[in-house]
This record gives C-alpha cells, sequence and structure tokens, in this order.
DNA sequence: TTGTAGGCGTTATCAC
DNA sequence: GTGATAACGCCTACAA
C-alpha cells in the first residue's frame, strides 16, 4: 500500500527542494528546462496529485457546495442535485450533500457541520419544520460570516440571498384555465396547508384562474391536506379525504393538484366511484415526476423544470463565489423564476 | 460581514497563546480554571468552531465518505444515498457525491477529484460502461493507495473489496416460484443484457426456480433489452419488444421482469392486448420504486432494502476506516448480502 | 500553568 | 535557477 506521493517525498527523491518542485510541476519560467523535465516526469511516474485539502487550507476556499435539501428520496429534488452536479463539476467544484428530512434540528446541524470550512457556499431549500416554526437564525448568521446561500423552490422572502423557484402562480394558472378551457364547470383543488409556501402559490394561482374566468371559488372544492412533518403520506387517509370531497360535490369535474402524489390518488377515488377520466373528471398535477408519465392514464402535468433549477441556482452560487473581488460591494440579491411547461397527457382532454 | 473566527484571533484578543486557547477549548487539565472559563466563554460568545480542513490536514482524516453513482435520479440510488448519509451522519461523517452518470470516464475523473485528499474512502456502484469495457484500474490504483472502497449492488468479483449486494439470485428465484405456485404455466422473463451484473443472476434465478419445478425454460420466452448506455429507456421501443414476446406467444400468462420499468409496460402492452392482469397475466417486477406502489394495477415486486444496503456499506466502510490501527493486518474483504423480500400486490393472485 | 515549535501539504515571496 | 521561509488553522510534545 503506498500511500498518496506529497511534494516533500518528490523533492527528497530527485534531492531538489520543494519549491523547485512546486514550480516544475507548474511551469514556472524560473526553473530550467532540465529540472521541469526530470520532475515533471517523476511525478507522472508516481501519479501526483495535489492535496486539495491542502490547496484549501492554503487558498481559503475548497471550491465545494454544500447542498441542503429536505429529502432525497424525491423526483424534484434528485433532478435539483443532478443539475448541481451537473454545473458544478463543469466548473471544477464537488458537492457534498446535507439531508435535514424536513427536520428544524437536522438542518441546523447539518448547516453547521458543513459551514465549518468544508464548504464555500449551500444551495437548500428550506425544510417543512424550518418553514412552519419561522426560525431563520442559521441563515442569516450563516450568511453574516460570509458564506453565501442560494435558495430554490421553498425559500421566504424575509431572507436576503439570491433564490431559484418556480413559477408556482402561473404554473397552477395555466393548469387551471387548461381546465377551464377543456369545459370543466367545478374545478377542485387539492392543497397543502399554506405554510408551504408552493402550496400557497399554486392555491393562488387556482383562485386566479378562475375568477380571470368569472368563477367563484367554492370552499368545499377545495381541499387541504395536512402533510406537516410527515413527508410519507398517510395513503388510505388521503384517499379517504379525497373521497369525501369527490361524495360531498357530486358535479366535480376536474381537479387540479398541487402534487402527482395527490393528483394520482384523485384518478383513483374518481375510478373507484366509476367516474372515467379524462370523460367524467380532468385531473392536472404538479411537479415532472416519473409517476405522471407512468401511471394509467397518463397525468397531465405542470413541469417545474428541476434539474433546469440545480444547474441556474449553482451558476448563481458560483458566480457569487468567483465575484468575491467586489466583497460586499453591490449587495445585490436576484431571484430567478424558472418558467413552467404544461405537459398533456392522457387525463385530459 | 465577521468572517469565521480561529484560535489566533481568540488568542490574541485574550492576550494568551494559541495552544493555551486549544488546550482551555479541550477542557485540558493543564489550564487553569480561571482561564478555561475566560477562553470558552469567549469562543461561546464569537461562536466557534474548528475550521474542518485545518483539522483533515493534520489528521490525514477527513471524516468526509465520496459515494459514486451511476445515477441519481433514481428510486434505488436515492434510497442507497439516504441510508448512507443516514450512518455517516451519526458517525460524525459527511457524504459528498459524484455522479458517473453511466460513464467509465465520468467514473475515473469523480474518483480523481475525490481521491486527492477530499475524502477518506468510496462507496460506489460501477457505472454501466466500465461493466462493459471491464476496465477496473481506477479501482485498484484507489486501493492500493490506501482509500477504502465499499462496493454495493453492481459489483465484480475480480476487485478485492467489501462489497453490499442484493440477493438477486434468490429474490428472483423466489419471484419465479411465487409464479409458479399461482399456477402460471408459461413464464416470460424481461431482462437486460448479461454485461450487467444484476441482470444476469436475476436471469439464473429465473431459470433455477423452473429447473427445481422441472419446467424447461424456453428461449422464445426470454427477452432481453439493450439498454446499454441509454438509461433513458425509449419506451415506444421498449413496448414494442414486448409486444412482439406476446404475439410471438400466446400462452404467457406469467410475466418476470427484472426492474420496474419493464413490469410496467407488460403489464400496459397486456393490457393494450385484451389480457386481464392478474387473472389472464400475473406480472412480478423487481425493485421497491414508487412506480409499483402507485401503478394500477400495483405492481407486486422484490423488494431489495436500498436504504438498508446504504447503511450496511457505510458501516463496512467506517468500520474500515476506523480500524486502520492493524493496517494490512487481515486483508480480508467482506462480501454482505442483503435478502430481498416480496412484496405481494395486486398484479399477481 | 502557560508558551514555543514543529508539522500536516501547498504556494508565494524573497534571498541567494 | 534554486532554495529557504512563512503562512493557511489546528494540535501536541516538550520546554519554560
Amino acid at each position: 500500500m503506498k500511500r498518496k506521493i506529497t511534494l516533500k517525498q518528490i523533492a527528497r527523491e530527485l534531492d531538489v527542494s520543494i519549491s523547485t518542485v512546486s514550480k516544475a510541476l507548474r511551469n514556472s519560467a524560473e526553473i530550467s528546462e532540465d529540472t521541469k523535465q526530470k520532475v515533471q516526469a517523476f511525478a507522472k511516474l508516481y501519479n501526483y496529485r495535489p492535496n486539495n485539502i491542502a490547496l484549501s487550507l492554503k487558498n481559503r476556499k475548497t471550491n465545494t457546495i454544500g447542498i441542503i435539501i429536505p429529502e432525497i428520496v424525491h423526483h424534484f429534488f434528485s433532478k435539483v442535485i443532478r443539475g448541481v452536479e451537473l454545473v458544478a463539476n463543469n466548473r471544477g467544484y464537488n458537492v457534498i450533500i446535507g439531508l435535514s428530512n424536513e427536520s428544524f434540528s437536522k438542518e441546523v446541524i447539518n448547516m453547521d457541520m458543513l459551514a465549518n470550512g468544508s464548504i464555500d457556499g449551500f444551495i437548500l431549500s428550506i425544510s417543512k419544520e424550518t418553514l412552519q416554526l419561522q426560525d431563520y437564525h442559521h441563515f442569516n448568521e450563516t450568511m453574516s460570516q460570509g458564506m453565501p446561500i442560494v435558495m430554490f423552490d421553498r425559500v421566504v422572502s424575509d431572507i436576503k440571498c439570491d433564490k431559484v423557484i418556480v413559477d408556482d402562480l402561473n404554473g397552477a394558472k395555466n393548469a387551471v384555465k387548461k381546465l377551464i378551457e377543456n369545459k370543466c364547470k367545478s374545478i377542485a383543488l387539492i392543497t397543502t396547508k399554506d405554510y408551504v409556501s408552493v402550496g400557497k402559490l399554486r392555491t393562488q394561482g387556482y383562485l386566479e384562474a378562475l375568477e380571470e374566468h368569472k368563477m367563484t371559488p367554492k370552499a368545499d372544492l377545495i381541499l387541504k391536506i395536512d402533510d406537516t412533518l410527515d413527508y410519507k403520506v398517510d395513503l388510505e387517509e388521503l384517499e379517504s379525504e379525497i373521497e369525501q370531497l369527490f361524495k360531498s360535490n357530486k358535479k366535480i369535474d376536474g381537479v387540479f393538484a398541487v402534487n402527482e402524489l395527490y393528483a394520482l390518488s384523485a384518478m383513483k377515488v374518481a375510478r373507484k366511484l366509476g367516474l372515467d377520466i379524462p370523460n367524467d373528471v380532468q385531473v392536472i398535477g404538479f411537479t415532472d415526476g416519473v409517476l405522471s408519465k407512468h401511471s394509467t392514464p397518463s397525468l397531465t402535468t405542470v413541469s417545474q423544470h428541476a434539474q433546469h433549477m440545480g444547474e441556474k441556482a449553482a451558476d448563481l452560487l458560483i458566480d457569487k463565489l468567483e465575484n468575491e473581488i467586489n466583497e460586499d460591494a453591490d449587495e445585490e440579491y436576484q431571484t430567478v423564476i424558472i418558467a413552467t411547461d404544461l405537459i398533456e397527457r392522457e387525463s385530459t382532454k
């Protein structure tokens, strides 16, 4: 077992100084061709690579991005990671992940762990618990120590940092408009409680779409699911709530659900009640997961371009990292809004 | 913007030496209560945290695990990551990810990047291209530099390292046995080309199950899909191949597919051909993804316990890292086999 | 009880 | 053209 070779070892072997070796390897003009050749050959032979950790210490720059997400077993988040990773690698950065598991304390601990020198900046999406508690001190502290943060998807306006968000409002609005255009008269909304910002915005989109078409929102057409900390939704419970919705409102001919699972459950319940999709009820979901694509009937859905969000977030962060020259010069933060697309499949006409 | 505080700064502020501060913070008996109090209070006030990078350099230990997977937008792999992360964090490690994207060169580059001091060891699953090329030099080189590797799921016997694998053979065997017990007489297999080790083993399980029940495998019941480097399978192509299978073999009453997507496609094609599931054809898939659970009918499948694999892999790796005391003493490697479970749902009787 | 010095691996500056 | 030295932040053996 040969340990990784260092400059010091090369220097000893070739009987030159460490700094000569260092310079030779960086092809410095100061060093004679002869020495350079010798050193470079030797380095190649032993497959020398500078130690990242030493470089990080010296440069006070790790070239590593920390990404904190609530959950990784989730298409949206894993696609975002893929986007981040893609851009990061292209620009010479590594990605280190932390999972908050939707928990406030895990989010804090994880950020703490990484903030102590392991990374140069964060890309993150806020956990549900944090959103509920509205305790954002860890974000502000991190930033006040000069570590930039880019938030995506689940963000809050209180925090001043770069953000990448989905155009939830218009995504939802367009989806509901589509249902209206398709002659739906009684459109149900299946959404989450309001503290999840995206749920709130999608709900708003639903309301605005109705309004624009002079339709009056009816409270009994709106179902708000409480999936608080419990990201593993209880399917039975969910379906029974949806069943209540359908039963207490027999005229429902359209459903807009703020995520894939709610939409699928709605389809399942509808079928169970003898309704045909899309002839009796048309359904649209939100998110670009696998379920939508492979369900029967396949689900019309609002695509969020998750990977693109990740790419954009990574670019924003790295731009900021590499422009630290002008330090706290222009403290201007951007919010990039990613447009959605409606992907039409079999669940709508 | 206040930069992170260091020992040096604390020392200067309190007018003591750096080592005094260091010792005081570690509650050394050498230091007077007085000084300790003073230092600790100051450190707390300024929220001092030792710099990870400096520690890594000093200890030649990063407390970071590198994980290289072919693809992150994939339930199996993201569950594995979740398992790794869980154990790693509990044991004081961070996780850094690299995506090979099923490409040999990206696998090599990513490992290279991380191996230069960024991490203490690897957990990885081999990319398809690497498996095809059978070029494993990068694994061996990494290990010969004293960096341990734990492989999971996609492994090769040529490489000597710890491994965590699914009991693919018996998983498949039990699935096919189930079909046989359920009176299927003509069981089709939808699998991948043989260079993917797991595909090969699952195929073998299928054959052994038939054999044990004195059923003769028929070549025209076996469909081998070529999903080479193209992890985004062409659905149309896939379905048309499966349709051929069904058409050229009208007696098929059972299907065992080596993954979720093949199974779902088989169900879709069967339905299209007017066959009822599970009455005319029973279907079993492999993997514990979301598709199986939410498809209609829901899919009976072989669960691999991906998260558990991740946990096990992390434990193996960290055990090895923390037992480096006896260095290359006992060069014994373990292969942990994770048993599968058959999750019965609606696609079988 | 406190401080000094050396080293982890690298690079930059400056002296020879 | 080459090498010694300092520094990044931390820890620790040893000296005072």
